[in-house]
DNA sequence: AAGTGGTCTAGACCACGTG
DNA sequence: ACGTGGTCTAGACCACTTT
């Protein structure tokens, strides 16, 4: 005899199916909560755990206290490739936008430091960065970037890419990259600015780039929704 | 006035401390979910939503109904090299472990040949293994081999690495990959296989391998849970 | 001001893993 | 056989968003 599933299962079915028939698609808003629990005749709890499972495989999202909407197609999305987020989303027919929430220079603190293999306290630019598609805050970006060669780039407006600015204004190009790439909870601060609860699924990616001499050039790390995009890498030998 | 925090997080803090005090490492068992619940004094609930949110954090993992464990450091990964599982994990000072779930000479299914740039119901080898590191399982993997150059390979121990038998008995070897990541919920049958629930939080990884003629060689997939792997990758130009 | 999602309580039953 | 984690109920209050 097959095992039953248990109720949240049933729901999370019955859910798909009624999303479906009703044609919702990209960003539409789902109902209330209590509405749902009273359409399909259950406790409020059992619904979140139907709703919360649906968002763990990435077919629904939350806004904070806003509610529940469908989730889009992800954006594939090459790390090793830098022309630019905005030029990437349009290119896959979206609309990007990208908001510089915070430009500084401060001195590089140990950790940095380290992982750039540079002098503690060496002065660096420090850019916090939020980028949306369609609306949607997908991500919370922080480049670090030496400043030897680039002087004035904080006065420029970096709601492009920066790679770009760098290579057209300073002729700074990228040698060699190393990245880094895992899953990670988006926690505090960083989950205010995307709208959603400490605690959600999310995919953190670094990556410290290198000029042709070896010389640091940028540091940057990334916090992704867990549902927003597909990493794609084409890798030769 | 700072809005204090939610109870279960005030939760999730004291139980990082109590980890802490008890100098809990990896693999190492909580106590069972009531015990926790007297000691802080909270409903089971409320606890396990603590327990949940550790859990994304990977800071904790459980394992179907055994309980709740502390998590192990993440493996580093580099899925453009193919050194092969055993020895990576060896190099990084954990005890590696396989074991082929199956293996069976297949007809393409058409989503597998529209990958592979295969005509439909190709023939093609499919293997199923299951990976531990320090007796924890990690991943499940799917390995689609093109039979062309390799006949044979199926009656052969496949415990270790594919790449290194397919070097070594049949002289092939990939030129170029193209690689997939994203998280992803895990579900249905790789869920029990990794004896986690359905729907907790994972890493997929896809990979098409062809060799210098563009012939191809190998598709895999693989599972990750979310908290076992750091993928490193380093890239030229 | 009303209604929403987020949090929380105090129970209960069941299926499964462990001893 | 026992105890565990997994599931579920039927409520409640609060902080925030929206109207």
């Amino acid at each position: 005899m097959p095992k039953s599933s248990p109720v949240y299962l049933q729901l999370r079915q019955q859910l798909v199916d009624w999303i479906s028939e009703k044609n919702l698609t990209s960003q539409d808003k789902l109902p209330g909560e209590r509405v749902l629990a009273t359409k399909f005749q259950t406790t409020r709890v059992t619904l979140r755990q139907a709703l919360a499972q649906l968002e763990a495989e990435g077919v629904i999202f939350r806004s904070n206290r806003r509610g529940w909407y469908v989730t889009p197609a992800r954006l594939s999305y090459d790390p090793s490739r830098d022309i630019g987020f905005n030029l990437y989303v349009r290119q896959q027919g979206f609309t990007p936008r990208t908001e510089t929430i915070s430009k500084e220079l401060i001195l590089a603190p140990q950790w940095l430091a380290e992982k750039c293999g540079l002098r503690d306290k060496t002065p660096i630019y420090h850019f916090i960065r939020r980028r949306y598609v369609d609306e949607r805050a997908l991500l919370i970006e922080h480049n670090f970037v030496n400043p030897d060669g680039c002087a004035g780039l904080m006065e420029l407006n970096t709601d492009d890419s920066l790679w770009q600015l760098l290579r057209d204004k300073f002729n700074l190009q990228p040698a060699s990259r190393n990245i880094e790439i895992y899953p990670q909870a988006i926690v505090d601060d960083t989950a205010d600015l995307l709208n959603v609860n400490t605690g959600s699924a999310g995919l953190y990616l670094q990556r410290i780039s290198h000029d042709e001499a070896g010389g640091f050039l940028e540091f940057d790390h990334e916090y992704w929704l867990h549902d927003a995009l597909k990493l794609v890498v084409s890798v030769q030998g």
